[in-house]
DNA sequence: ATGTTTTTGTTGATTTTTGTTGATTTCAGG
DNA sequence: CCTGAAATCAACAAAAATCAACAAAAACAT
């Protein structure tokens, strides 16, 4: 068994699938050194493996759940990637619902020792497992379509945990009306973890600017200069205007 | 036992994995001595070695609960899925922590219409995401070691919800002592959720019945006549006075 | 203090892993 | 069926990690 093997096991049941040329970049070493390391494992059939990739072939029920409803897999986990830039290990993050929220818990596993505050039962419960991390689930009662709580006792623990980054998405990003949401609970869960952290990280695949069948029309919290905008495509010049004053990282 | 190995066991579980020489770094000693200190330790498989890097066993990947959930996993999924003849569409259910209970959960996700309260984040969020399903997370700050909280709110929210069966579990059964569990605040929670229940369901695997290394020392409240154990393998003649005035289900 | 035991560091030989090169295979499109 | 690009494989040399043995240092008991 050799060192890298959990990582990479780790990286495809994440990504779904990726080339033995992507690997070895992400983990900088030779491809042969992939390939070598994944032919044990294809063996004992922990992944798959075909020619141009490898494959994750975890059966369907139990992937993170979030990675089948969810649309923009890639950006989102790209978006993943590059938040490990910013959240070090020690770090204090609030982190809300959301898809690509879950695929940001599930990179923050290779982080440690990190107070999370959350309410999202998959958030907490990703990250409550991993030993050093201090992990508060926020509020009680989840609501069914995401396992998320929004309850007075959520509130309550978000307002008395400070973290250095809140973690943030919205569901449409408006030429005018900037990042916007469809529920009002979901403005108030952002308003508190906001106004508890130090700093802000808004995270939105492209496709968030894109046009939308079902609108949202509730406004998140403003951002302050400074804050961060996580995104995987450069922003479209109508959009400027809203990501001037905020530090914009672009996942490639 | 040398001095280092708290430390070297600590770090190494923290990491995840590290290096032979980084670890010589951290604790400023030779290379050589930690491989001295560490291989009694791999010998006892209390941490894994491979070329290049020492690796804990309770990797993210295959958490300590994930882990025991391997531990005779072909057992616990039998008795979850026999849990299923019990528990019905539109049940109300208080579950503990435990692996028993996250096979118990994963089964559940074929009933509909569930009343839960459980205090494991695992639990919470596989069936919140059950459409029909209403699930309250119990307490605030989670436990590393397998995602439950123990803290106030988590009785507070327990003894506000009745419920209709408790699914408690134990890590050993005593000939004499009954139903033990290692820590005082499990039984705490055991006792609140069976208190706040009209019947008690108490799932244990045989594996519970043989002797174990690490033993555990407090005792499970009492069940009450009526109540169910749930097992895969007929109860032995020494233990049959503990389960006299139970129903026992033995799942095959 | 003195000798004994245990732990630790150093050295050099040995093993394992890794990157490179070039040959071979696979795949997609004409 | 052929061809070019990409992916894979095999083999070898370089680098890194490991091990064994011995000497120095520390801890211990007498």
């Amino acid at each position: 068994m050799s060192k890298y093997e959990i990582q990479i096991r780790e990286i495809v049941n994440m990504q779904g699938s990726i080339t033995v040329l992507e690997l070895a970049r992400t983990l900088s070493v030779s491809d042969q050194t992939i390939r070598r390391v994944v032919r044990p494992l294809v063996e004992r059939g922990e992944i798959a493996k075909v020619h141009g990739a490898l494959v994750s072939n975890r059966s369907p029920i139990d992937p993170p759940f979030m990675s089948r409803m969810s649309q923009n897999k890639a950006a989102k986990i790209a978006i993943a990637r590059s938040l490990l830039d910013l959240i070090k290990d020690g770090d204090r993050i609030a982190i809300d619902t959301g898809s690509t929220s879950a695929f940001a818990a599930q990179a923050l596993r290779e982080r440690r020792y990190l107070t999370v505050v959350t309410n999202s039962a998959f958030v907490a419960s990703t990250l409550s497992m991993i030993p050093g991390n201090n992990v508060s689930m926020a509020g009680t009662q989840l609501r069914h379509h995401d396992g998320a709580s929004f309850d007075r006792s959520a509130f309550e623990i978000i307002e008395r945990i400070h973290v250095d980054y809140a973690l943030l998405s919205a569901s449409l990003v408006d030429e005018r009306k900037g990042f916007l949401v469809h529920e009002q609970c979901e403005v108030d869960m952002a308003t508190a973890m906001l106004e508890n952290s130090s700093k802000t990280i808004m995270a939105v695949d492209h496709s968030k600017f894109l046009p939308q069948n079902r609108k949202p029309s509730l406004k998140q919290p403003e951002l302050s200069p400074g804050d961060y905008l996580l995104t995987d495509k450069p922003i479209l010049r109508q959009f400027q205007h809203l990501t001037s004053s905020l530090d914009v990282i672009v996942a490639e």
